[in-house]
DNA sequence: CGCTCCTTTGGTACCGGTTACATAAACCGG
DNA sequence: CCGGTTTATGTAACCGGTACCAAAGGAGCG
């Protein structure tokens, strides 16, 4: 007895100074915490007029209760979390805003994190895991052994743009079919001298888009190159490569991995004095923004709704309603423009 | 005795069906709770064998402390919140990544929320700032009433592009000047009839762009519009506003309120046969990519600055090194580009 | 050899909620 | 008027860490 009121003191000097807590309520209103918790929850084991009490106790002091506290007891964080490697393309920007706008609406806050690239990326990554009850995790972020530890802890992850995992659903985009009509519409056009930048080692998706660039241009009996011409993803990595392709004498056409990839391409390209599509035709990937303005034909690609998929996927597996992997592929798009116009170089010069 | 015996065993019988804890880490090292808790948090006054033990334990059970756990014992998230409208622009995209780099390296996660000008976006606020030790808060997303409640329970908040409010920390970029050296350039190159477009309600930077627009113009003696032509921040708003500009008689220039607008007014504009600059100029904000691609003046904001800005300065004001509150305004700088060429209507006609 | 002082470690009360279980009050037919 | 439910509430043991305080063991010193 002397303890517990001693406890209780000691309780009540504390959160004076602290927040106000769920035992402030209790304490105020005249009940136990435990009905103050189900006044909270929406129970329908209070009696009205108890739950009025409470309500008024909990206006009256402010109340607030801890998410944390509640998280912790629940054994829930409410809480997904994303991860890609950088924010500044305007790819990811649309895909994270699919994500958290359905999140969202699921009841789920989203914790972002962009691994810059950075050596520290896998621990931050598993740090991550530890404070969501779900995690997506873009293309070549993280190791896939990474991938595996956050599943065997427990926690669903669903990979977006990255090779299958076992164990981890996954959204992407298809790219062959994509390349393929790509070729087929350069071809079309006249073009045949084709050349691809971007490097396959990157992204699955470049990957998958080189190997169906290949295939097509095999597929119509015409030269196939060996080998890419190796580019990062921005736009400095496009114009960089401008001085080796006009060296190695320009192909009629270069099929570019990304959009930015094709636009500082695009603008290096002018500045030695070489016209798209009038001289050599390109293409990007993505659709983003700057495309349209540029004129640049490109594969579209439902980047926000990739996101949206990839929250739908992972509250599935947190909820329990799905156990078995799921694999969804979402279809793109040739967006024609004038960057790639027919074959002109001859009527050109 | 015999009770503490049995609450052992109810404990170890609820953890087994459970994750690892610390305290199945203490029994496995055969030490104590707080000895682990001190291995794990890197004290000094562990000796060096018991570590030893501990950290085979740790590595023996695949142990991961709860960040749940954790916070709520040291009474701090170590996690950030975002508002911010939508991320489907460009501009916020670019804040929020400046911001993430900024906050992951002081340690923090971070958590986005995107309120679509969904009714429910207070309560989402208020529900963010429960979990999270500092918050940034973006333009027009909340009430003021709600940042001051947020305020009150002790989370410190900065408002970014957004009217100040007592107690807040601030980071807002340079408007007024930006506006006058846009006018002024507008002037050295012979326009004179100029349109502002944009909603100067909808946000302090446009309010303070509309304001700098007109001080300018007036400054220089030259016809003062006595309204914006009031319109959203998307393409479309550009676009829609188009038929009603040529219909009233264009003016020589239109300045708008962000580049999204003047890149849909320009599109728009063209398709009716109009040209830019030709028959009309316009300018931007923001500097977003597509605004490069398209050749359009427009104002460069540090966007991704902004962000980092935002999270130092909460970081300061949650580790308690600075109490009186911070206003910072970034300066920024006119691009010109092609889309505000010297005035030359008659002679293209 | 006894007595401080310092290094290491253990016990346990928190942080702020949720909820299983026990209990008490109200209601019911017989 | 009584035993059996049903309804409403209280008690306390969790969730998984942190850190204060006390105690044990060992070293240094007179």
């Amino acid at each position: 007895m002397d303890s517990a009121e001693q406890k209780g003191t000691q309780r009540r000097r504390t959160s004076s100074r602290a927040s106000v807590t769920i035992r402030d309520v209790a304490r105020h209103a005249g009940v136990s915490v435990a009905t103050v918790s189900r006044a909270l929850r929406g129970s329908d084991l209070v009696h009205p007029a108890t739950r009025e009490r409470v309500d008024a106790a909990i206006e009256e002091l402010r109340f607030t209760p801890s998410q944390l506290g509640r998280s912790l007891a629940e054994r829930r964080h409410a809480a997904n979390g994303i991860v890609f490697p950088d924010l500044s393309g305007p790819y990811y920007a649309e895909v994270v805003l699919g994500y958290e706008e359905v999140a969202a609406t699921l009841g789920r806050s989203v914790l972002i994190l962009s691994t810059h690239n950075r050596e520290s990326a896998d621990d931050m990554v598993l740090e991550l895991a530890g404070r969501v009850d779900g995690l997506a995790v873009f293309g070549r972020t993280v190791h896939d052994d990474v991938v595996a530890e956050i599943l065997q802890r427990g926690v669903p992850v669903v990979l977006m743009a990255r090779t299958e995992i076992e164990g981890a659903d996954s959204v992407r985009t298809e790219n062959v079919v994509a390349a393929t009509s790509v070729v087929d519409h350069l071809l079309a056009d006249g073009h045949r001298r084709m050349a691809f930048l971007g490097d396959p080692v990157e992204s699955t998706d470049v990957a998958e888009r080189w190997a169906g660039f290949r295939g097509a241009l095999a597929q119509a009996g015409v030269d196939v190159p060996d080998r890419t011409v190796l580019a990062g993803f921005k736009e400095d990595d496009g114009a960089r490569v401008a001085g080796a392709l006009i060296a190695d004498g320009l192909p009629d056409v270069v099929v570019c991995a990304n959009d930015e990839l094709a636009l500082g391409l695009t603008v290096a390209l002018a500045e030695e004095g070489i016209e798209v599509p009038g001289d050599v035709a390109v293409t990007g990937w993505d659709d983003v923004m700057a495309a349209r303005y540029a004129g640049l034909t490109t594969v579209r690609q439902p980047m926000r709704e990739m996101g949206g998929r990839a929250a739908q996927l992972l509250d599935a597996r947190i909820s329990g309603d799905r156990s078995e992997p799921r694999h969804d592929v979402l279809t793109t798009q040739l967006v024609v423009r004038r960057s790639c116009g027919p074959h002109s170089k001859e009527a050109h010069r």
